[in-house]
DNA sequence: TCTGGGGTCCTAGGACCC
DNA sequence: TCTGGGGTCCTAGGACCC
């Protein structure tokens, strides 16, 4: 088999990049990259989190994921930006285009990074100077940096890319994995996060290059599937194709952090409502149906519960859906202040992969004409605008519970 | 002024059937 | 009277990613 060539291009501080290009572009003369700040979510209603944050905030010690309250201790004149995803999908876009002019085979792992499989687009240059073509042309063409990880297959491509940052180029390839990767703690290694860690840590395995050499079958014992999978990934194992081809959702969910806790079934279902009229919109809107239903609770104290149920017929129907997440909540929830909700759908499939049954009689036509229509209004009026009946969306409720 | 929201994949245990 | 496995499906929960 012919040896791949995989490119991993990854956006330095993605969201907080794409914020102070865009706030430039309207006219504001502070470049936000150039002094400690971050991206963070809304305090008032309780999604106070860093998303992102500059090279700056991040000298102070900010990590990503911790709240806004712990990031100010760290720097006393951190600077918070909103974030906004209609913003991001652009410049996201505007790369991807560019890359296009590499290779088609290309896949989108997060809104900002991709793999680049190289292998059949070389034409007698190097993956070396492609890479650092690109990190060239991202910077003087869009205006933010990259990172670029060069190496034969996807794992080493995006370890590398994580190397020194921002707008580097690096290569990770077999025969430097000892030099560069094995002197690098666990932590640094793809799939092994923070439950994992601490108890490779007890087994005395602290660096990548300890887990290299460490007994695969021990690991395997101890982590199952996991264990085989790190093992593999810390000596630069990884035969995973680049998925160029965009797959089918596999679940489609929305859950909400409520602006304060809340409790009682009647309150809970209320928002199940409204988070189920989002998800069954997402739905028709790609034209799938579910055949599972979830509800997940989690208590002020931070406890999580999930029931799930599996339907007898695969649906997109608001009333069917809500029917059965409405189910969920009244044999799990045991009478705690609850502070998220979410509803989530599996196992989905299109329309034409079920066949019509007996249940698929004329009500359940009516409903879909009515889920069509207000879809309909949807798309012309905006989302948050039309809502069902008696029922507020979630919208609503956050804007009512933030007054309380 | 504590701790988001969108996902994917895996595991363990129970029910049920042969 | 006592004692099996193997296979499949379903569910709850957890780990990980960005």
């Amino acid at each position: 088999m012919k040896e791949r060539q995989i490119l991993h291009v990854d956006v330095n501080n993605a969201f907080l990049s794409w914020t102070a290009i865009q706030r430039l572009k309207e006219g504001e003369t502070l470049d936000i990259r150039e002094i400690p700040s971050v991206i963070g979510g809304d305090e008032e209603t309780r999604s106070g989190i860093v998303l992102a944050k500059s090279m700056k905030a991040k000298a102070c010690g900010i990590v990503t994921g911790e709240t806004l309250y712990q990031a100010r201790k760290k720097c006393n004149n951190l600077q918070v930006y909103p974030s906004n995803y209609k913003v991001y999908k652009n410049y996201s876009n505007a790369l991807y285009n560019l890359l296009l002019q590499y290779t088609d085979k290309i896949e989108r792992f997060s809104i900002d990074e991709c793999f680049l499989d190289m292998t059949e687009y070389l034409a007698g240059a190097t993956l070396l100077n492609k890479a650092i073509e690109i990190n060239n042309r991202v910077e003087k063409e869009l205006g933010f940096t990259v990172n670029v990880g060069v190496a034969h297959n996807k794992l080493l491509a995006k370890m590398a890319s994580d190397f020194e940052k921002p707008n580097k180029v690096h290569t990770l390839y077999e025969e430097e994995i000892p030099k560069k990767m094995w002197c690098l703690p666990i932590s640094e290694l793809f799939m092994l996060g923070r439950k994992t860690v601490p108890k490779l840590y007890n087994m005395g395995i602290r660096k990548i290059g300890d887990l290299a050499k460490f007994d695969e079958k021990i690991l395997i014992k101890k982590f199952g599937k996991h264990g085989k999978l790190m093992w593999e990934y810390a000596n630069g194992i990884d035969n995973s194709e680049v998925q160029y081809e965009p797959e089918e959702p596999k679940s489609i969910g929305n859950s909400i952090t409520l602006p304060s806790d809340i409790y009682g079934k009647d309150k809970i279902n209320e928002i199940v409502l409204a988070l189920t009229e989002q998800v069954t919109y997402r739905l028709r809107k790609y034209d799938l149906l579910a055949n599972v239903v979830s509800v997940q609770l989690r208590t002020k104290d931070f406890k999580d519960y999930s029931h799930q149920r599996k339907l007898l017929i695969s649906t997109n129907s608001t009333r069917e859906i809500y029917k059965v997440a409405k189910e969920i909540v009244e044999e799990m929830y045991k009478g705690d202040f609850i502070r998220l909700i979410g509803v989530r759908t599996d196992e989905l499939c299109h329309k034409g992969q079920i066949q019509l049954t007996l249940f698929d009689n004329e009500n359940s036509k009516k409903q879909e004409k009515i889920d069509k229509s207000i879809d309909v209004l949807k798309e012309k009026y905006g989302y948050s605008k039309i809502t069902r009946g008696t029922v507020m969306n979630v919208e609503n409720i956050v804007k009512a519970k933030r007054k309380e």
